[in-house]
DNA sequence: TTTGTCACG
DNA sequence: ACGTACGTGACAAAC
């Protein structure tokens, strides 16, 4: 039997444009739906393999419908610019696809479908599938017409069958319910007063409209409903007519026409590179063109490779010079030639000093290679992977090939190499940190800080193998304890580490109240255990097994396994990563050391130097964020209480719940505290109603006290938003952008998700760029004092220096100034300084 | 590979 | 009536 497939192209669009967040393009196109369109077809083509295969659009046009009514469809909201944009798009993927598209002045989408799958059940041969995510398509179902059914979560395929089980009628029927009830999302009027379960009721009774209305005067149908039906005869008739798909639109082509022979891989592939679906090329498998590898738009050529030994390599004249690492190999370009180099690295390095510019992907890792060596870094580079953050700091840690693909258009194969393309890369990049306004952030802040950071990974962090030997043990017998009694409470052994499992034995086996639920099943997080410990004495064990374990796994044995020969730890700080500008950490992660339960502090603690004549001297900013928050909204009142030091969580409790600043109980304190984390996060009286224990009446009191308190704050996170939907993005004190695609989405949740992101970020972003700054100059000063003091560790507020005992309070002092000083505000900003033999022990300065 | 959980600022 | 804190990374279990 060949197979027809006939799809609702609107129907599909708007479902996946509501569906799915929203997803652009480096240059800004909205592409979400064409994306989820693409998804769907390809799975339904891959299911089906069908014969034959087109997707209906309608036309703006009026239809015939809309001539026969006024009314018909005019309560319908035009759907908004960012979904319209895409048909053209969708139409372009279609064609590549090898999917044909239908459409027809007068007609609507569902008409066409109608009639080409009513022209392909007519051949002996043939079936055909409808696919849309609209109900009223199920009218359409006969034997050899199927209909699959979009859902949110699965589509199901209605045949005849399932039509009747589900709804009681054959689905030609459905017209004739509709005729009654109307559709208020077509504005198809139906029977004024009758709705969906009467309607249904006389449809199953006498089958159709001419049923219902040859046997009015049935005793089953009520005086009452009679009468509806007698006064609005017409409208009934005309809703049916208005309801019912045509199936025999005038059509100039035979089904051959829209045959189905596979996508056309060359349109395929620019199609899908034109909108960025990587992953879908890869899917496809789809190879770039002859045309696309070897040429851009611009002209630039795909390079020649040829080995090069040292000496040809150092005889290159000193100019613009590419660098890429290819496995063991390197790879250079002067941009008319690739020079591929399997030396040691050593003997190439005075090439580095030679380039000018280095453009190189990733300069951090490059200088590090470079210091391993025993050599200097050059001072002209230009690394690529931060100039794209700078650009768009969205999408996390750029990678090479997609930068080529949305910036040159260039797809090249897998395990060919990307040298060749660095340097018209730069021009791009270039061009567009410009108009950005980024290119200060760029050379005074990120690439400077590049090289701290390599120094800093390289230098790496002392921790106590043996005393992370020994706590490793002894988490592991508490552990081991835990787990016996819990299995003894429990009545059977088993892995208390699945929540699968743990959550059937608390809620199933011993019926603990089950409030929270998961995805997949039972919550059984933190929140939800701490609920539980008054039922059961299980819950304590639970909870201290899994800190025990957790912290066993994480930090005991993931520290023990990332530590060399000296005892030392090396994370790698990941630069261009973050949405906000911060950094990150990684392999260890060193930004997430325990320091809130006992505990966990004893990790710090395995935090030491590198011997005896060594101490951490450790700088934290002193509430960051909630000045940023003073200055950038300038409100006088909050300004004020920072310029006087002092607690400022007590004096934000004063002056938000308007008691005198003696009466501050430390409670009153704690929630204020709370109240101005939830400010910086992007509050809602929800969550920090959740956050505090209290009612979500009171929370919003407390939200509102604090506004109320410091009146521009609210008026700025206003404006903040305000401008972020404007512009499209939220900017840092230093021009940091990070663009919200979210504040414009249809969604709800994804919208206020850009809400909430829109007044963090500046504010989160700053706070970083303030800290890039200073860590620049307290290393520059460390160097040019010639002390015997290095920067190790940054945790986002914190900077930790690892120097020579007779050096402390000069380290500590630079810490202070550079800190301090980093930028000029209206409120200051303070450092806390402290200096001891390890992270947790540590004296006040 | 994704999900649930939990560590940090 | 809806569903929420912002930014991260690592691990174990489940898929």
């Amino acid at each position: 039997m060949k197979k027809l497939l006939i799809v609702d192209g609107n129907s599909i669009l708007n479902r996946a444009f509501y569906g799915i967040r929203p997803l652009t393009t480096r240059d800004g196109k909205n592409t979400n739906a064409v994306y989820g369109m693409v998804q769907i077809l390809s799975r339904h083509l891959t299911a089906l393999n069908p014969d034959y295969a087109a997707v209906a659009f309608d036309l703006p046009a009026p239809t015939f419908r809309k001539k026969a009514y006024e009314a018909y469809k005019a309560n319908r909201k035009p759907s908004p610019p960012e979904l319209r944009e895409q048909f053209p798009y969708a139409k372009e993927c279609l064609q590549a696809l090898g999917i044909s598209i239908l459409e027809k002045e007068g007609y609507e989408a569902d008409d066409l479908q109608g009639t080409v799958a009513t022209l392909a059940a007519a051949e002996d041969d043939t079936e055909a599938y409808i696919l849309s995510g609209d109900r009223d398509l199920l009218q359409l179902i006969s034997p050899k017409i199927r209909v699959l059914l979009a859902g949110n979560k699965e589509t199901l395929c209605y045949d005849r069958d399932m039509f009747f089980e589900k709804y009681g009628t054959e689905p030609a029927a459905l017209v004739d319910i509709k005729a009654l009830m109307g559709d208020s999302s077509d504005n198809i009027p139906g029977v004024a007063g009758i709705g969906e379960k009467t309607a249904c009721r006389l449809i199953a009774e006498f089958s159709s409209l001419d049923g219902v209305y040859e046997n009015l005067s049935s005793p089953s149908i009520s005086k009452g409903v009679r009468e509806k039906l007698e006064r609005d005869r017409e409208v009934a008739y005309l809703s049916r007519f208005l309801a019912t798909i045509d199936t025999h639109v005038p059509l100039d082509f035979p089904l051959s026409a829209i045959a189905y022979n596979g996508p056309r891989e060359d349109e395929l592939y620019t199609a899908f590179a034109r909108y960025e679906f990587e992953n879908l090329i890869a899917r496809f498998r789809l190879r770039p063109t002859e045309k696309a590898e070897e040429k851009t738009e611009d002209g630039i050529r795909a390079l020649p490779i040829q080995d090069a030994d040292a000496e040809a390599l150092l005889a290159l004249p000193e100019g613009e010079l590419a660098f890429l690492p290819e496995g063991e190999a390197l790879l250079f370009s002067d941009g008319k030639k690739v020079f591929r180099y399997t030396g040691e690295f050593s003997d190439v390095v005075p090439l580095f000093q030679k380039a000018k510019p280095l453009v190189c992907f990733d300069a951090k890792a490059l200088f590090r290679r470079i210091r391993q060596s025993g050599a200097e870094p050059p001072k002209e580079v230009y690394d690529l992977m931060l100039a794209a953050y700078i650009v768009n700091s969205s999408g996390g840690q750029p990678s090479l090939s997609s930068l080529i693909g949305s910036y040159l258009g260039i797809y090249p194969e897998e395990d060919t190499s990307l040298i060749a393309w660095l340097l018209p890369l730069r021009t791009h990049l270039e061009e567009k940190l410009a108009e950005c306004g980024g290119e200060s952030l760029f050379r005074e802040i990120e690439l400077p800080l590049a090289d701290v950071l390599s120094r800093m990974e390289e230098v790496g962090f002392r921790v106590d193998i043996n005393g992370l030997q020994a706590f490793d043990r002894a988490l592991g017998d508490a552990a081991e304890e835990d787990a016996a009694a819990i299995t003894d409470m429990a009545g059977e052994s088993f892995n208390i580490n699945s929540t699968k499992q743990l959550g059937e034995i608390l809620f199933e086996k011993l019926h603990l109240p089950h409030a929270k639920k998961t995805k997949s099943g039972y919550s059984t997080d933190a929140d939800v255990l701490n609920e539980l410990r008054p039922y059961h004495p299980i819950v304590d064990a639970v909870l201290e097994y899994r800190q025990l374990t957790k912290f066993r796994s994480t930090y005991a044995q993931g520290l023990l396994r990332a530590a060399d020969a000296n005892g030392r730890v090396h994370t790698e700080f990941k630069q261009a990563l973050t949405a906000t500008g911060r950094l990150s950490s990684a392999e260890p992660n060193l930004q997430n050391i325990p320091v809130r339960t006992p505990l966990g502090q004893q990790f710090r603690k395995q935090f030491i130097t590198r011997g005896e004549d060594y101490l951490l001297v450790d700088a934290d900013y002193s509430q960051i964020e909630l000045r940023l928050l003073a200055h950038m909204s300038g409100d006088e009142v909050m300004r004020e209480a920072y310029c006087e030091g002092a607690d400022i969580h007590a004096r934000t409790a004063s002056a938000a719940f308007g008691v005198p600043l003696s009466a501050v109980t430390p409670e009153l304190r704690k929630r204020a505290k709370a109240v101005s984390f939830g400010i910086i996060y992007g509050i809602s009286a929800y969550s920090l109603a959740a956050d505090l224990g209290i009612s979500v009446r009171e929370a919003q009191q407390y939200v509102d006290a604090y506004f109320a308190q410091f009146p521009k704050v609210k008026g700025y996170l206003e404006s903040v938003i305000a401008g972020a939907k404007e512009k499209g993005y939220t900017e840092t004190l230093f021009g940091r952008r990070r663009y919200l695609p979210e504040l414009r989405a249809p969604q709800y949740t994804t919208r206020k998700f850009g809400e909430r992101a829109a007044m963090n970020s500046p504010i989160q972003g700053t706070a970083a760029d303030i800290m890039k700054i200073a860590m620049i100059a307290v290393d520059r000063r460390l160097q040019k004092e010639g002390l015997d003091a290095r920067l190790i560790l940054q945790v986002h507020d914190e900077l930790i220096v690892e120097s020579h005992k007779k050096e402390g309070p000069a380290v500590a002092r630079i810490l202070r100034e550079e800190m301090e000083g980093a930028v000029s505000l209206t409120v200051p900003l303070t450092v806390q300084v402290s200096i001891g033999p390890n992270w947790l022990d540590q004296t006040d300065l």
